[in-house]
DNA sequence: AGTATCTATCTGTTTTAAAGATAGATACTA
DNA sequence: TAGTATCTATCTTTAAAACAGATAGATACT
């Protein structure tokens, strides 16, 4: 086990080009940076320069070994860059909660500059179904979340918007209610409606979002396109979620007779103000407040 | 920069739950362990485990930086296993000198189990031209070769076959040549002829080649091929060089009239006998006796 | 309450690392 | 060729650190 001040001394010997240049380079004695590299060759039993000539030469051997000298070298400074970020206040973990409804793809160009700036920083990304990420926040699983809008946030929660995000009235191309110019209410209560609802049974944010007296239910809006794909029913989704399948025309957006209002639904950031945020959580909510998302 | 022994104290109180467990693992008094592990803890600035319970438990912040320990003393292992590896007999670098007309397949094979054999070696792979492995050889600057079997060998040499190549007369499928059901040799004179000849002029091994009184001369067979391909003349090339275009049908081997025996040529592991081969080119030498080229 | 096991800390000893000085060797210069 | 500067290895001395051992206080288990 090589100790890293004779690691230096060979690196520095090696870069200099002779022992004594070394030796003002780092500050010491001559005969240490000697004997530390002398130390090093019998520890290794290689022979690293070759001091036939007056300033001694890297042998080939030296030169390979210096390679993996660099390499220890560098998994020292990164330990210790990761000590000095945490002491700086970077948090060792940060756990993200992003509701599938809202399209992950504005925060995923987000996180490529992140994971330049907070290299050591662990990153978990969760995307819970609807409005399961309240829950995530307030358990402490996770740190930041990203989800629609909602009335009244619990206690102890901060948020803020960041955009909008449009719900699609939208069926397979081969339901009959795709073959309408346009429907109406009494249309779509025809036809048996699909709606996300969250785990959490106690979550009632879904019920006023149903008009069908045929409902079934699905925990996950994926879930819910991939039934519509099948021709069966229709459903009120995210445009984030569904924006593949009307490009390449396995569903249809319908048409309505009336604008609503309640198909613009925000998207907020929330985090909790108890669990306070380490520096990169600091700067990704920061990030997120100059989005605009949908 | 810290001390290895503080790592692997650190690591063995992580592993084993305890510091004096750790202790009794690295054959230690308690106290060095609780210091060294203080100590890092002071050199980081991070309190790497919570001590209000009986045995200490890592910290969020400890264990990701145990995650960067690990990291540094697998850097450390290299290190020594570098250099032990040096210590054994392996060189620390190795030249392929591998002539262009052999077909280099069966050696990349070999090189994917030399890479796990021995991860230290450097290995340099060249290919030169015609019958200029030899002097890459003398030079010093390629430790062994694979070329086309020669009469002499310059004194030093050591060489022993592997296998066989068979050269084959070609041409593109629209010279008039191809439109022969067979070919003679006053056929083939009557068009130019390319003829791959070294960088060396004092090397004549390409004379008896010539039968064509138009010739044209290249380094790279695969050059040849190029020329051959748009439609310029004929050339006899190896097997390895003109496979893929004879099954594209780009180019097209000719039918002799006469079977020549010179069309089947050794191929041949060259070394030098002074420059000895480490534990590396000793382990590739013998795997190459097991191969049959062509 | 008793026992075992844990950590932190103190003490004295040993080991290690450093600086400083010096001698011998090599390159460059006048 | 002699003189000077610069190099490395080695010796000695001194300062620092690492270590084992002992101890005290705390925690878990019986």
């Amino acid at each position: 086990m090589p100790h890293p001040d004779q690691l230096n001394a060979f690196i520095a010997a090696a870069e200099t080009g002779s022992f004594s240049a070394a030796s003002r380079r780092l500050k010491k004695a001559q005969s240490a940076v000697s004997n530390a590299i002398i130390n090093l060759e019998i520890e290794t039993g290689v022979e690293l320069f070759d001091r036939s000539k007056r300033s001694p030469v890297l042998t080939e051997e030296g030169e390979t070994l210096l390679r993996s000298a660099y390499a220890i070298m560098e998994s020292h400074h990164d330990f210790m860059s990761h000590a000095m970020a945490l002491n700086a206040g970077e948090e060792s973990h940060l756990c993200l909660a992003i509701e599938q409804n809202v399209s992950a793809q504005p925060l995923v160009e987000l996180l490529v500059i992140f994971e330049e700036k907070f290299p050591h920083i662990e990153l978990e990304l969760l995307d819970p179904g609807t409005s399961d990420v309240a829950s995530l926040l307030r358990s402490g699983r996770a740190d930041l979340g990203l989800m629609m809008e909602q009335e009244h946030y619990p206690k102890g929660f901060m948020f803020r918007g960041i955009g909008h995000s449009r719900k699609i009235p939208v069926c397979s191309k081969h339901h009959p209610l795709a073959q309408l110019k346009q429907v109406s209410h009494s249309d779509l209560r025809r036809y048996r409606q699909l709606v996300p609802r969250s785990l959490d049974l106690e979550d009632k944010s879904h019920e006023e979002q149903i008009l069908s007296p045929k409902v079934w239910y699905a925990e996950s809006p994926f879930v819910i396109a991939e039934v519509l794909s099948a021709g069966l029913g229709w459903a009120s989704l995210h445009e984030a979620i569904v924006k593949e399948q009307l490009e390449q025309g396995s569903l249809v957006a319908l048409k309505r007779t009336y604008q609503q209002d309640a198909s613009l639904q925000g998207v907020d950031v929330v985090w909790s103000r108890h669990k306070s945020l380490g520096k990169g959580g600091q700067w990704l909510l920061n990030e997120c407040f100059k989005l605009k998302v949908g």
